[in-house]
DNA sequence: GTCTATATAGGGATAGAC
DNA sequence: GTCTATCCCTATATAGAC
């Protein structure tokens, strides 16, 4: 593997572990066993490593959030979303770590991520009115549009109130992501009819199982 | 006011504006026109005052996270609840704005703030369940216990979200406030019987005006 | 491409005079 | 209580040899 690529797995793997703030280009290189300047001949500066990281979540966000087109969307769709949401949030977690941190100091990463963030909201939305206009939600125009807005919260935050919340001990990553699903998917439930709202309600048991 | 105090009032107000790892105790001496000697007179070192703004912080979020002991809980005390969690995040937000950050370097902060998130989502509970009791809510324990959850979720990171979305020019703090207040009642309403539901409906409406 | 050595800058913090 | 001067350390980044 070239050493450009390896720098950006490993500065990834760092930043998640740690937090990019504490991580610095010496870290890296030093995980690395490579020289500060040789890193240095593969990347303009810190920030560069950190945009070109970005840009792959970015990527990948854009296509887990893509409305589904041709047809009426269902609750299949909304697991699916949340599910892609959530484990490109943990794949790239250090970012929303130190959200406020690492925005600010780059006005284009804060206009892509803000970017992302419109796009969550609209699709959470447009999944809604779908089930709504299915007969499969019941929810006025007002109503999904809050609740788009507190799925998007939900879903961006889980993680870093979970990290918060549990001591060191802690259950594996992809319980942690379950959990993040159930807590969005019980956001949803309230709003829909009979049978979808138990379906929900036993997808959720065997998902926390 | 002695010099002390205004280190802090300082202090409180430059983090909140720019974010605590932004400001040093340097900026913090020259926006008091005093010298960074004197600024160390008063003060070990700058975690010193972080952690006595912290105490405040604390202080007054735990007067505002009482159960209601007395009487059973109705509207009125989520509605409390909710405006003085706000009031107080937004009068403390350099803590949110970088939480991982600050709790990481500090490990009293994080307990401490443990304990202060665990008594939100437990005083959500508590009125959530007095609302149920008092035959306002219908709601299941599991699905009071995922509410109380997103409540919190929602009321810690609602300015952060709102502050990644919104552009330069924004609405007065009031507003922004209100809108977090009407986001988590937005949360409870699906779970209210017709009579509440309809009263939170017109809350928000005047809210939100 | 990679290394060693080093420049530069800034932040945290202290010593000692006043 | 306050100031000036300064020290130390760490992080980013560069220069130039190999």
């Amino acid at each position: 593997m070239k050493t450009r690529d390896r720098i950006l797995q490993t500065s990834l793997q760092l930043f998640n572990e740690c937090g990019e703030p504490r991580i610095t280009t010496n870290h890296i290189a030093d995980e690395l066993d490579i020289s500060p300047g040789n890193l240095y001949y593969h990347f303009r500066n810190k920030d560069e490593i950190i945009s070109l990281l970005f840009q792959r979540f970015e990527r990948q966000m854009e296509t887990a959030l893509q409305v589904p087109e041709r047809r009426v969307p269902d609750m299949e769709d909304m697991w699916l979303y949340l599910h892609l949401v959530f484990e490109n949030i943990w794949e790239y977690r250090f970012l929303y770590r130190d959200l406020d941190n690492i925005l600010g100091r780059n006005k284009k990463l804060r206009i892509h991520f803000r970017r992302i963030l419109e796009r969550k909201i609209n699709t959470a939305a447009a999944i809604c009115k779908g089930l709504a206009e299915a007969g499969i939600m019941d929810a006025t125009p007002e109503e999904i549009a809050a609740l788009a807005q507190n799925i998007a919260v939900v879903a961006t935050y889980w993680l870093n109130f979970q990290s918060i919340r549990a001591s060191a001990a802690q259950s594996g990553e992809s319980g942690k992501l379950a959990l993040g699903v159930y807590q969005v998917l019980s956001l949803v439930a309230p709003f829909l009819k009979g049978e979808a709202r138990q379906l929900v309600q036993q997808l959720s048991r065997e998902y926390l199982a």
